[in-house]
Parts: structure tokens; sequence; C-alpha cells
DNA sequence: CTTGACGGCTAACGACGTTAGCCTTAGATT
DNA sequence: AATCTAAGGCTAACGTCGTTAGCCGTCAAG
């Protein structure tokens, strides 16, 4: 059963407004997501938001958490060998790019994390590595960089980023 | 002798923005590159940039181009093995990092490049793989997932980061 | 019956990118 | 020499953004 830190610590009237953010956020991407637009999809005016949240960054703040929570569940799926939480890492990231992105670009804003949340995010795939925090943190560096980098149109159009991948993968087994 | 697209293309007066506006990013991040920062720092007031450059988009395309050239001439200086060349990589990024956030966060703007500049920043990499595309791009991606998700500061704090590197790049060697 | 929390509202502020329109300077053209 | 033009400044202002101040209605608990 997922635990949903957000289910529990937020108000239902908050979690309304984060599900619209959420929302608006996966639909029309980062720009779009501002406080006069979100307040319009709520029919509410945009001062009445900070009733709820004392400011723009605590609104993302959730969506962060709401990120990590789905990350950690997707990996928790697919978490029976490397290869297979790294693909289910992908598959997360590029459902949801502007998640993603809004999760990964921003620094980590540790303590209003709840706690454990970033452990539990990265639990299966250290399990998955033995321990070797090392192994683990190159493997994500890799996922990542293939996502965000693909994400970011950084690489052709025409380039086969599924071979990338699988060469990328196939490096980090032996 | 490295060719340098922005001195050739540009005006003096061009090149004088562009590089004021490098220095207000290095120092002082990308919230601090405004408009009317850099009249500011140039002595005269926002509205005159656009004598110059018809939005700020145009002018953060010069900054990328200037990275995209430094990044392309750091990559040329230490490119003997795949190792020192995703070495060489690492240190410029890091040693720029707002810069380099900069180049790599927005989608490329391939249109709007001197012709050729994306192929040479991306030369010395292919050549170092034998040509085998997938294989660079793999390792960049590997090179960049490290580099950003440390300056987003996305690794714990007590992270032992140069661990990581060596293994991750020890894996893309066999 | 009153009180206070909850959750709306309007008006407004300062910072942002940007546009319109005016003026000076200096070199080139006639 | 007189004139035209391009370069490069300027002020005033607009629309959008996040945000604050302050007001008001609703409604459950004392």
């Amino acid at each position: 059963m997922p635990e949903r830190s957000t289910t529990d610590r937020l108000t239902p009237r908050k979690r309304e407004i984060v599900t619209e953010a959420r929302a608006l956020l996966e639909e029309h991407g980062a720009a779009a997501l501002t406080m006069r637009a979100l307040a319009d999809r709520l029919g509410i005016k945009a001062p009445s938001l900070y009733k709820h949240f004392p400011d723009k960054a605590a609104l993302e703040l959730e969506l962060v958490v709401l990120s990590l929570e789905e990350t950690a569940e997707a990996l928790e799926a697919g978490s029976d060998s490397l290869p297979s939480l790294m693909k289910a890492y992908r598959t997360y990231a590029l459902a949801h790019p502007h998640l993603y992105r809004l999760n990964t670009e921003r620094s980590l804003p540790r303590e209003d994390l709840p706690e454990g949340l970033e452990a539990r995010a990265a639990a299966p795939l250290v399990r998955v590595c033995g321990g070797d925090m090392d192994a683990a943190r190159a493997a994500w560096a890799f996922a990542h960089g293939m996502v965000i980098l693909q994400l970011n149109g950084r690489f052709p159009d025409d380039a086969d980023l599924s071979a990338a991948w699988e060469t990328g993968a196939d490096a980090f087994e032996g």
C-alpha cells in the first residue's frame, strides 16, 4: 500500500489546489503554471491561493513531493533487476515530462520534504545495486541524463535513443 | 586556432553586451540576468538593449553559442581518450555552472546556431567513441547527468561524487 | 449570541520583458 | 558646406507576473 503523504498532511482544499496545479503543469508546461491561471481553473482569484499556501514555491514543493512519491512507487513496482528498474524510471519520466523537469531542475528542498521520502525513492535503486552507492549514483546519472537531454531536445531529431539507452544500460551491468 | 563565431558575426557593441551578460550570469545566476540589471551594468537603460538584440532570448542565444564554443575547445584540448574527454567535459561544466545550466536547460535552438557548431562540439566525443553514436550518446548522458544532478543539489551532501564518477566512467570503457 | 477561523474578494505594489516614440551624434552623400 | 541617415541613447508606458493589505461573508463552537 503506497504511502501518500500528500493525502495525509494536506487539507482537502489544499489537495484540490495541488491537483489542479498538477493538471495545469502537465497539460501546458511550467510557463503556464501561474497563480492567476491556477486560480482561474479553480474558479477563484489569485490572492485567495495565499490562504492555503504561503507562496508559489510551497505549492511547487507539493508537486515535487507528488513526483517523488510516484517515482518511488514506479521503482518499487519494477525493481527485480537494474535494467528493468532503470526502464521504469525512464518510463515514468517520459510520461510526465513537465512534472519530472519541475522535480529535477531546482535544487531539492530537503528540509521541507516529508521525512524519509528521498530515501524511499532512492531505496529500490540502492537495493538492486547491492548497496554500492557509487554504482547507484552513476546509474541514476545516466538515466537522468538520457531522459533530460531528450526532454530538452538536445539530441538530434533522428537519434535512436532507445539504442543509446540499451548501450548505456548494458555498460552498467557487468 | 579556435573559431569564435561570436567574434565574427557580432558588432563590437553587441559583444560588449554579451560579455557583461555573461559576467552577470556567472556571478549571480540566471535569476539575476535581467534586462534592467544588464543595462545598469552597461550604464544604459533597459530599452536601449533592444537596439542591439530583438529580445532576451536572442541575447541568451549568444550565451549558448559561447558556451558551445568553449565546450568544443575544452573537448578538443583533452580528447586523447574517453575518460580524459569526459573529465574535460565535467571540469568545464563545474567551472561555469550557470552558463552550463543555461545551455542545457532550454531546448537547443538549432536554426539560429552558427552552422556546424553543434557538430563541432560533438565531434571529439564521437571520434573517441570510434564513431559509435550510441556509445557517444550514452557517455554524454552519464556525464551530463552527473554534472547537472550535482549542480542542482540532487545528490546528498556527503556523497562522494568523484567515486561515483569513476565508477560510471569505468563502465563506459570495456 | 457572539466569536473566530476559514476562505473568498478588490485594489494595489514592485519587478519583469517589451514597445512606441523622441533625440543626439557622427559619418556618408550630394 | 549642407543634408541625410544610421546608430544608439532616452522616457513613458503597457501587460503579466508573484505577492500583500485589508475587507467581508459563512458557519460551527463556546
